[in-house]
RNA sequence: GGGCGCUUAGCUCAGUUGGUUUAGAGCACUUGGUUUACACCCAAGGGGUCAUAGGUUCGAAUCCUAUAGCGCCCACCA
């Protein structure tokens, strides 16, 4: 049977994902093996698969792999999230396009929407992740608002709750007038933009002087309640206890000093808006200013704005400059720029609001977070260099705002009564909510004299219970699922989620369960264009997941993207990357297609040269399994594969086969046979993780196999010694076969015509004869005089001489070139070395082995650079 | 404004507690190649004063200081 030379992906991808499907291999159940468990960071539901799913998931299915070859109980819970504010944006956008709004539908009827919506476009994601290879456990798929993950939340909620961590108050929040919704201090990206700083008249009550005050703002003023300046400031001394006149409002206004406002900015005059400014509400509380708000929900004027009242934000300030310049008040502007801050959803400006919000106490929770992390490792980070990011969040810890004005999430658990509805309760529902009232209050209440808060609760909310709620530990603490795969092993995210995930997932962990979540993380990069711009849907400069797996295979994809993606650092993403994936699985391929062709011979022995060959390999395959070992723990992911790649190509393909490879019309023993296909299957294992499906199509190629087998489940390859003088010895024999490839080349000899190779003097330094002369189509190798022949091209490997006779005439000059060049080399070294020696206090100094490794150097150099004198000699 | 990190071959990066003259790898590049595994290949080769300036040391890409450039995070200066 003739196996086409070219491997093709798309045959073989779905045969081997739906064959491991059905052997239930990625399943896992709690046993007595040792547990090794992730759990997936939840994409959006709605959302699709690009570069940097496809980066994190290979990393966490490379991880989840080797483990289960390990032998662990491999457990990957895969599932996705609700996404409050993002997947609520996409359902308002579609009723839009319906021709419903929002605010004209009940929240029953919208809910309902949202989960239509969801059910249509959801989930397409994770069956993206299979296509990428990924081995979920997909019975355990999971999805943030599933019954029992919906009670977890709530049970959570009045958890902390009772225990005094959950609190409703007046602050001011970050308003996204887009979305209509609070958004977290984390959600709000600041972005230096360009705008103008406008000089404002306000006169002075009584006075004929005026303030000018300098904002960035002008359309607040009809939220102004004072004008404040320093108390240091001389300038407006005289004027602090008086009032000013609020332009257009005419409304009067107090002066006031306070140390916070900065001489040196603007005029030294500040407008004090505290409905509006966070800092201008932190004057208020001291000075006990009144508040005006005036802004509604979506950032347009209410009453208060006058005549611009249902105008928006932005349009009013273009509008009002105007007014302000016509009536004179508009004293100058100039352009400015600063900080704005932005709502990380919609992008929309955020509005500094004045809100009753829901808060979660951070500063008692978050401690366990900080020791072990920062004191004790328990969990580790990978980079390190994120630890400090972490620690200056969590020392600066500020309470969470965790009530959000939509629809689409967890609502909150909070029942409302009374005439004003002003007292509230706690509970899991209504019922269990009239309970509680009729206890502590002996009010007996009809279901309508209760109303649930309308908030849902912030995203993330139910996200820092995910390493426990997929395994139902809030609900049900001592479940034996919970108790066995908590805490997970590894998390493998971005940095960029460090806060709002990361953190408050190991503060509900040690709060939950009193342990942490997971042992370690690993911080993936972002990934980049080649030109290290982010890729985004605006620039148009990300590949299409889906498609690249199309065209390049999924494991092509994979090792693109693993060759160059050290933890933590960004990933210049190109597509070339993938063609060498590619390359490789095409190597691979034929490897396996040259070893499945070779006819056994089986009254064939072994040959010298196949015997030496495998052992060495088998030496050389143990040294880099060690290094592989060793950089898994490390997490140097990318470092294991580029091993791995250069140990099957270099090592196994180049160096081995091509020893091994029987001769034209020849056939192979059998011992050689089975020894090189085993060695291919152990290769095929340090593979598996990152090339799934080629691996086992090879693996399957090589032997015959029960449909029970599969290289998912095969054992990884035991760590034997080996031997390091083997390693080094072969290394020799490797340059003595360079250097004649390179002499063949330079003197035009073709491959073809057999040469004769002579070492100078008697050794038994000189290893691999029968591999080298086969390697580079010698008759001999031997000891010989020089003398013996008329002319030769002498050269030094190691300390041995070789010299290899020449027909004719030698380019005389060019022979004495090269060797005094090398003779120049060498006398430069030594003397180098021996001028390290002569140093009293290098010897006094350094270590002991490296003086001797020095003196060894000196002799090494000296015995070279008589062999390349007697050879210079022999010439002339 | 504060903090963290980076700067090594054309590109992407290794370089683990300072110890091979002439600092590694992959890709790219150059040259040669119709031997029946692979041109998605084979073989050979060229290429870096380790950002700059000082310092510590017997010895520095590696440790310290300063400078420049780049990146990230945090921060309410109107």
């Amino acid at each position: 049977m003739q196996i086409s030379s070219k491997f093709d992906h798309t045959k073989i991808e779905k045969k081997w994902y739906s064959f491991w499907n059905k052997n239930n291999f990625f399943n896992s159940e709690p046993d007595d093996r040792e547990p090794f468990t992730i759990v997936i960071p939840p994409p959006n539901v709605t959302g699709l698969l690009h570069m940097g799913h496809m980066l994190n998931n290979t990393i966490q299915d490379i991880l989840i792999r080797k483990a289960r070859m390990m032998g662990k109980n491999a457990c990957w819970v895969p599932g996705t999230d609700h996404a409050s504010i993002a997947t609520e944006a996409k359902v308002v956008e579609n009723l839009k396009s319906l021709g419903l709004n929002k605010s004209e539908i009940s929240r029953e009827e919208f809910v309902k929407h949202a989960w239509e919506w969801t059910e249509k476009y959801g989930g397409g994601i994770l069956d993206q992740l299979k296509r990428l290879g990924c081995s979920c456990d997909w019975n355990r798929t999971k999805f943030t608002l599933d019954d029992d993950m919906y009670e977890s939340v709530i049970l959570a909620f009045i958890d902390l709750h009772q225990k005094g961590y959950i609190y409703r108050g007046y602050r001011m929040i970050n308003w996204d007038p887009e979305a209509e919704t609070t958004v977290s201090d984390e959600e709000v990206n600041y972005v230096e933009e360009e705008s103008s700083l406008y000089y404002l008249n306000y006169p002075i009550d009584g006075s004929k002087e005026k303030l000018i005050i300098a904002t960035t703002r002008p359309e607040t003023i009809f939220g102004d309640t004072a004008v404040c300046v320093n108390p240091k400031d001389k300038r407006y001394s005289k004027f602090v206890g008086k009032e000013a006149i609020v332009p257009i409002c005419d409304r009067k206004i107090p002066i006031i000093s306070d140390p916070y406002v900065d001489i040196e900015f603007g005029t030294g005059c500040l407008k004090v808006t505290p409905a509006h400014d966070l800092n201008d509400y932190n004057l208020r509380n001291k000075h006990k200013l009144e508040i005006i708000d005036i802004f509604d929900s979506k950032g347009r004027f209410n009453e208060n704005g006058l005549h611009y009242k249902n105008k928006d934000r932005f349009e009013v300030r273009k509008e009002i400059v105007k007014e302000l310049k016509e009536k004179k008040i508009l004293n100058k502007s100039e352009v400015y720029k600063h900080n704005v801050g932005r709502s990380d959803r919609t992008n929309a400006i955020i509005e500094p609001k004045i809100s009753r919000q829901w808060f979660l106490k951070m500063d008692q929770i978050s401690k366990p977070a900080i020791t072990n992390v920062l004191k004790n490792e328990n969990i580790k980070f990978f980079p390190k260099k994120f630890k400090s990011t972490y620690r200056y969040w969590l020392e600066n810890i500020k309470d969470w705002n965790i009530s959000r004005q939509l629809s689409w999430g967890h609502q909150i658990p909070a029942f409302y009564y009374g005439e004003n509805k002003e007292e509230y309760v706690v509970a899991q529902n209504k019922n269990e909510a009239k309970k509680i009232i009729e206890k502590q209050k002996g009010l007996k209440l009809k279901d309508d004299e209760l109303i649930q808060d309308e908030d849902v609760l912030d995203t993330w909310f139910s996200s820092w219970l995910w390493p426990i709620s997929v395994f139902d530990g809030i609900r049900n603490p001592e479940n034996q699922e919970i108790k066995y795969y908590y805490p997970t092993q590894d998390l493998v995210t971005g940095p960029d989620i460090i806060f709002f995930w990361v953190a408050r997932m190991i503060i509900s962990g040690y709060e939950f369960r009193d342990e942490k979540p997971f042992s370690n993380v690993y911080f993936t990069g972002i990934v980049r264009d080649k030109l290290g711009r982010k890729m985004s849907k605006q620039l148009g400069n990300s590949p299409d997941a889906i498609e690249l797996i199309d065209k390049y295979g999924a494991d092509s994809v994979r090792v693109g993207l693993m060759l160059s993606s050290a933890a933590g650092n960004d990933l210049l993403f190109d597509e070339s990357l993938c063609q060498q994936g590619k390359n490789f699985t095409n190597k691979l391929w034929n490897a396996l297609r040259l070893v499945n062709g070779w006819e056994v011979d089986d009254g064939k022995e072994i040959s010298e040269v196949n015997s030496l060959a495998l052992e060495w390999y088998e030496n050389k395959f143990n040294q880099v399994l060690d290094l592989i070992n060793k950089n898994y723990k490390n997490y140097r992911i990318s470092d294991v594969l580029m091993s791995s790649y250069r140990l099957v190509w270099d090592d196994y393909c180049s160096w081995l086969l091509e020893s091994v490879k029987p001769e034209f019309g020849e056939k192979i023993d059998n011992q050689t046979k089975s020894k090189i296909k085993s060695l291919f299957e152990d290769n095929l294992k340090l593979l598996h993780p990152f090339m799934p499906f080629l691996t086992e199509e090879i693996w399957y190629q090589l032997a015959s196999r029960t449909s029970s087998e599969s290289i998912t489940i095969s054992k990884w390859p035991d760590s034997n010694k080996f031997k390091n003088d083997i390693i080094i010895n072969f290394e020799i024999a490797k340059d003595i076969i360079s250097y004649i490839r390179n002499f063949r080349k330079e003197k035009n000899i073709p491959f073809k015509k057999e040469l004769s190779l002579y070492f100078a003097s008697k050794t038994s330094d000189l290893h691999y004869i029968s591999i080298i002369k086969k390697l580079v189509f010698l008759n001999k190798i031997e000891y010989s005089e020089k003398d013996k022949f008329k002319s030769v091209n002498s050269f030094i490997i190691g300390s041995i001489e070789f010299f290899i006779p020449l027909e004719g005439d030698i380019d005389l000059k060019s022979e004495l070139d090269r060797l005094n060049k090398e003779l120049d080399y060498n006398l430069k070294f030594l003397k180098s070395v021996e001028n390290k020696l002569k140093n009293k206090s290098f010897i006094d100094n350094a270590p002991k082995d490296i003086v001797e490794k020095e003196k060894k150097k000196v002799s090494d150099a000296k015995s070279k650079i008589e062999v390349i004198k007697k050879a210079l000699s022999d010439l002339s």
